[in-house]
DNA sequence: TTGAAACTTGAACCACCTTTCAAGTTATCG
DNA sequence: CGATAACTTGAAAGGTGGTTCAAGTTTCAA
């Protein structure tokens, strides 16, 4: 689960760590963080939980963070990016636009099915750090929006998409996601799933 | 916002009132919660918030509920219920497939409009109550199911529609709520954003 | 009317956890 | 090497708010 650095990224104010040693403790906080929040919640993860996980004394933590909230809210930043990351990994921009479409949902259930936590961490997100939230479905939705507009100037899409198109194609990948991939009682295949949503954007539901 | 009384419904166990003071007390506690848990969050609604605002004892609401998570589970549980009860009241199940979908969709973002609560309290019983937040989904893709095979029947949706699909339209109705009636920043029109919706179920996003 | 059961009340208890802090240790750089 | 900044440590302060409880009041059936 490799966070890879976003560094200082957005405004995280002071508290960066200045020495290789920091670093390192900064990010065994991270990743201890992740694995709590994910398996308990916010709620009941406490600070305690955290520094023990991540084999550091108590007070550390605030020589690297503000609060519990500020923490999260870092890691709810850092989390938003890697989904990014690995969707556009799995997607070949060339391919034709209802491919694409496919593949980054099968992308996005492969990476869920391997990393729940980030389903519980980005929902909760909406109740510990709404703005977080808000740009995450925001900046998604703007993204998908983006490959409809390119698959209707490729003339393969229609021409009227607009922003309720990619939040319609958003919905029913995350939920997509929540029921095949985290609830995922029955080894589900992201194959099988992302090929009926590919139809279904392909041919809506009428009979033909 | 009146929740019927779906009484001693699911093991609620015993401390249900046996005088009609007792039923207007537990009410009080209930609709009290309901608007702090809406307007605050779980985690920063108190008890004594609810109490004071029910204009109740503090003591008083351990008489009705166990605990601060039994009266949100009560909650959550009335919620969804509202949400069916108000959408099966917005379709004419006589009508046409598509439009049932539409009128569905419709009366769901009218719903949510007017009740924004809805959206918070459901979401965040992942975390509270988990067990009712999966039973709110399965149940809404399982009646939402129920629509598209009989869509099938009819003759008017395609016949290998299953689970998928109405995950696949119950994520899309429920983040087009999301956004548009939740974040309803610029007062959209629930009729607008449906006909979006019903045109992409009819026709995909395939130029034609 | 009456008495037992249902209900109400709010002060106080208490468990839990975030956050602070002063003292000690390690890194870094001229 | 010396000195200063960076970092670590864990005990304890301090708040919050859920939950209990014993005493008082209201309801209601007989």
């Amino acid at each position: 689960m490799g966070t890879e650095n976003s560094a200082k990224d957005a405004a995280s104010e002071a508290r960066m760590p200045r020495t290789e040693r920091g670093k390192r403790t900064r990010r065994k906080l991270l990743d201890a963080a992740q694995a709590e929040f994910g398996e308990r919640g916010f709620a009941e993860t406490s600070i305690s939980g955290i520094t023990r996980r991540a084999d550091v004394a108590l007070g550390s933590f605030y020589t690297y963070f503000e609060s519990k909230e500020s923490i999260f809210r870092d890691l709810v930043r850092d989390m938003s990016e890697q989904v990014r990351v690995e969707v556009s990994k799995g997607v070949d921009p060339e391919a034709p636009s209802f491919g694409i479409e496919q593949s980054a949902l099968a992308a996005f259930l492969r990476f869920v099915k391997a990393n729940k936590a980030i389903y519980r961490i980005i929902d909760e997100a909406e109740f510990v750090d709404p703005e977080s939230y808000r740009l995450h479905y925001e900046s998604t939705a703007a993204r998908i929006l983006g490959r409809l507009k390119a698959g209707s100037e490729s003339g393969e899409f229609r021409d009227d998409l607009e922003e309720a198109h990619a939040w319609a194609v958003m919905g029913m990948n995350v939920f997509l996601g929540l029921r095949y991939a985290v609830w995922d009682e029955d080894g589900e295949d992201p194959d099988r799933v992302s090929a009926i949503a590919r139809s279904l954007l392909e041919h809506g539901l009428a009979k033909r």
